[in-house]
DNA sequence: ACGCTCACG
DNA sequence: ACGTACGTGAGCGTC
């Protein structure tokens, strides 16, 4: 029998430091069982046991080892973020079958060594630990697989007898004789005084074991120093021997048979691991999802799913009506509308599009305001109504949009994944068509998710705020914007002109042809041919990023020369190529504009990307005189200024910085008057740029050596900048301090509109990972505010523009800045109206403050 | 699939 | 001792 052996308080210990932390959305980290599973599984397939048994120590919880974060020398109590989860991971492993082994007063080490001493002559015993102590147990039957995390991912190393021998260069046992010298204070084992781990290695690889170094201690050849060092600590030294030895002689079942894996409870051990949030790993597991245990099982059961296919088109059309509302998941196939689900009643009905009703039940579905309609893409809804010259009235809930509010940090809101997680039941049935499991979910995904929503105040968010938005982002996307694709591709073969010149003078300096593209390749041309200066190295080679390379470009041309291919290699790869790819039929480039998938509560765009075209150097900014307005319209934009330190201003209700917004002043001079200390008059423009450096990092959550690096100054004078900024805005001091315990105490950050993000790092044993968390909690309710105020704008845009009968349409949105695609007779009244309702979308202790300006190309139009 | 680099706010 | 500012997406090379 090959018995693989867990040494599980180890293990559960490395999991919880190793993986990144996550918990449950009440609160509860959940991190070490995750990495304890991940761990459980990889050594399964990597050992392919017959039997697997799991040992726990049942004594005070603590560690007998040494932490992987920290202290050396004291034994140290779980956090109660791990200790909380040591119950759950056990209740999930019996339920997947594993034999559990715990014993009142032994600890986890004494299982495995009885369990490792007791191999019978066929056997084999593999132990998987963290824990260094169980090398002791290795002989030609035992093997320790020994783990540890590095970068998150989990790495192994097996020990043999053999693998012993070469790292130490003694046997297992005899590293018990090395621990009673060297002793081991996290084990409260004392050794003897004065001599570490170099000493007692070599003295064990010289004489073999301390009852040979006492009985010659003094014919031995070692300084005197040392022998009288022994002599001093001789009890010490057999007591710390025997506290050290594994014992072999717990009562426990030692036959391996008893230790083979039980048939997974699945019922049992989904709705642990549903409880714990886990949806992945039920995946991952292999179990069936399906049968997610929910409190109404009983109704699930009368609630058999099913699903059939429309036959007659105006009795479903009835049925909603009597209803008053519609459960709908519009299908899709090649980007078409290929039909629709509606859950009616018991049942779901399919309506094809083909169906020559189709049309006729659409158009009534969605133009009916007495039917509320519920679905699970209000965007792809939208922007079907809108294809097809239909008004989309009275759609209230989707179940994308509400699970996004309800967690933003999650990738996937489809109906099935959002039902799993709140506990909505799911049809036992396979291979349902996924808008029709979508329909039949709808009714209670709806009715929970509502309710989560109203609790965390966030149904204004869904109703007043995404809902409404979807609607303009269906519009925008269908608009697009116009792009000279002829300027493009010009552009384009100018650049490849250039790049083809300048890779051949690269090369030639460097001595040989090689990939400019590859980093590896170029650190390996600068800093081993060329043998340049101040190379870094990164985890895989040098590093070339721009930053380090333009320190040596004054000095060697052919940096300076790298630095340009690399301009025009972006410039042409990302924009020209990529973006002349992504030209529509119609001439126009139809960006995604992704509502659900920034942790903030920013939109993204994709495919192609607008919300990046360049605009901070010279030469790329030439690439927006290519987005252009159609003829006879132009562009108008509008940025809000700062709006960033305004809503900061705002929420931490600095009265210095509101009024130095409210009076138009110059907020990055006011703030270096502030930070320098001195009259606004005496500011320098350096003085200016430094502290606008300050402003920003301010919003990023500042650390001192990151703003040194980022304005080229010491960290003590970065440092200097922070105090004299936050002395000055106390208000922004105080709301920083808040802005973290809040969330530490709440478990997520929030917007000024109840927009919120969970934050589970702040509990962290990771001091690297905590702060990260930290700067979270000061920045997402900055940025995320930010963003619902331009949401906000966006829908009052949107219904200005139709109210008013308006041809303009937004067609971008680039996070703080619109723009509007105008007729040229319509431009003045839009550029009016647009600024209005972006200043006017909220009212804040400081004004909202935005820019427009027309013209024909985003180069001319953007101020 | 992942890391590096770089474009934007 | 260690790495260091928030949020994105795309293209490329490497594994």
């Amino acid at each position: 029998m090959k018995l693989m052996v867990l040494d599980g308080n180890s293990i559960l210990n490395r999991a919880f430091y190793g993986t990144k932390p996550m918990s449950t959305k009440d609160g509860r980290s959940t991190h070490g069982i995750l990495g304890f599973l991940n761990i459980l599984q990889s050594k399964t397939k990597e050992i392919a046991p017959d039997a697997v048994a799991i040992a726990f120590d049942l004594k005070a919880p603590t560690f007998r080892h040494k932490m992987y974060d920290g202290y050396k020398a004291q034994r140290k109590g779980m956090p109660p973020e791990l200790a909380q989860q040591v119950q759950p991971l056990k209740a999930v492993l019996r339920a997947l079958g594993y034999t559990l082994i715990e014993c009142e007063g032994w600890e986890a080490d004494d299982l495995l060594g009885t369990l490792a001493a007791n191999a019978k002559d066929s056997d084999e015993c593999c132990i998987v630990t963290g824990d260094r102590d169980s090398l002791q147990l290795v002989d030609g039957k035992v093997r320790v697989y020994l783990t540890k995390t590095q970068m998150g991912s989990p790495v192994t190393t097996v020990y043999d007898e053999e693998k012993v021998q070469l790292e130490y260069g003694v046997t297992p046992p005899q590293l018990i004789d090395i621990k009673a010298l060297m002793g081991d204070s996290s084990d409260n084992i004392p050794g003897v005084a004065g001599i570490g781990q170099k000493g007692a290695g070599d003295l064990i690889r010289r004489f073999h074991d301390i009852d040979y170094i006492y009985e010659h201690i003094d014919e031995i050849d070692v300084k005197d120093g040392v022998r009288s060092k022994l002599k001093a600590d001789r009890d010490m030294a057999f007591l710390s021997r025997t506290l050290g030895t594994i014992r072999t002689d717990a009562p426990i079942e030692t036959d391996y048979h008893a230790y083979v894996k039980q048939e997974a409870d699945n019922f049992e051990a989904v709705k642990l691991l549903a409880d714990l949030e886990m949806f992945r790993t039920i995946e991952r597991l292999h179990l069936d999802p399906k049968a997610v245990p929910v409190a109404e099982k009983e109704e699930t059961k009368q609630e058999a799913y099913a699903c059939v296919e429309c036959d007659n088109v105006s009795a479903l059309q009835a049925a909603v009506e009597a209803q008053g509302k519609c459960y709908f998941a519009l299908e899709e196939a090649a980007g078409e509308i290929s039909g629709i689900y509606v859950r009616s009643g018991k049942e779901v009905v399919h309506l094809s599009a083909l169906n020559l009703m189709f049309g006729g039940f659409i158009a009534d579905l969605f133009e009916n305001e007495a039917i509320e309609k519920f679905t699970d893409n209000a965007k792809l809804a939208y922007a079907y109504a809108l294809q097809c010259g239909l008004d989309l009235n009275n759609l209230v809930f989707d179940s994308m949009l509400s699970g996004y509010l309800l967690n933003p940090s999650v990738n996937d809101y489809t109906a099935g994944r959002l039902a799993m997680e709140y506990g909505v039941a799911v049809p036992q049935e396979d291979e349902i068509p996924a808008p029709a499991l979508t329909a039949w979910l709808l009714p209670k995904l709806s009715e929970t998710l509502t309710k989560k929503l109203a609790e965390n105040e966030e149904l204004d968010l869904l109703r007043e705020m995404e809902i409404p938005l979807a609607q303009v982002l269906a519009a925008m996307e269908q608009t697009g914007f116009a792009v000279d694709r002829n300027g493009i591709a010009l552009f384009g073969k100018q650049l490849e002109a250039e790049i083809e010149t300048i890779t051949k003078e690269i090369c030639e300096e460097v001595g040989y042809e090689f990939n400019l593209n590859s980093p590896k390749q170029l650190g390996e041309a600068l800093f081993e041919k060329l043998r340049l200066p101040n190379g870094k190295r990164t985890k895989s080679g040098w590093s070339t990023t721009a930053e380090l390379l333009e320190k040596l470009a004054d000095d060697y041309p052919v940096v300076e020369k790298i630095l340009l291919y690399r301009q025009y290699t972006k410039l042409n790869s990302t924009y020209c190529v990529g973006l002349i790819k992504a030209i529509g039929a119609d001439g126009r480039i139809h960006s995604t504009l992704n509502q659900t998938e920034t942790r903030t509560g920013r939109i993204s765009s994709a495919e192609p990307n607008l919300q990046n075209i360049p605009v901070r150097s010279d030469l790329g900014r030439e690439m927006r005189k290519f987005f252009v307005a159609r003829p006879g319209c132009l562009l108008v934009d509008a940025d809000y200024s700062q709006i960033e330190l305004r809503v900061l201003a705002d929420a931490a209700d600095d009265q210095t910085m509101i009024d130095a917004f409210n009076n138009g002043d110059d907020i990055h001079a006011i703030t270096a008057s502030q930070v320098f200390n001195m009259p606004l008059e005496m500011v320098t423009p350096l003085m200016r740029s430094r502290a606008k450096a300050v402003n920003f990092g301010i919003v990023y959550g500042i650390g001192a050596f990151s703003l040194a690096k980022n304005i080229g100054v010491t960290r003590a004078e970065a440092d200097r900048y922070i105090k004299g900024y936050l002395a000055h805005y106390h208000g922004v001091d105080a709301y920083m301090k808040n802005s973290v315990e809040r969330a530490k105490a709440n478990g997520y950050a929030e917007t000024l509109f109840h927009r919120r993000r969970y934050l589970p790092e702040l509990t962290a044993g990771n001091a690297m990972l905590r702060a990260f968390g930290e700067r979270v909690a000061m920045n997402m309710p900055i940025q995320g505010t930010a963003a619902d105020i331009i949401k906000i704008a966006m829908i009052k845009v949107f219904r200005r523009l139709k109210a008013e009968n308006l041809r303009a349409r937004l067609i971008l949105q680039v996070h703080d800045e619109l723009i509007i695609e105008a007729p040229e007779t319509e431009a003045d009244r839009v550029g009016v109206l647009l600024k209005e309702e972006m200043e006017n979308a909220v009212s804040l202790k400081v004004k909202m403050l935005a820019d427009v300006h027309a013209g024909k190309t985003w180069y001319d139009a953007k101020g």
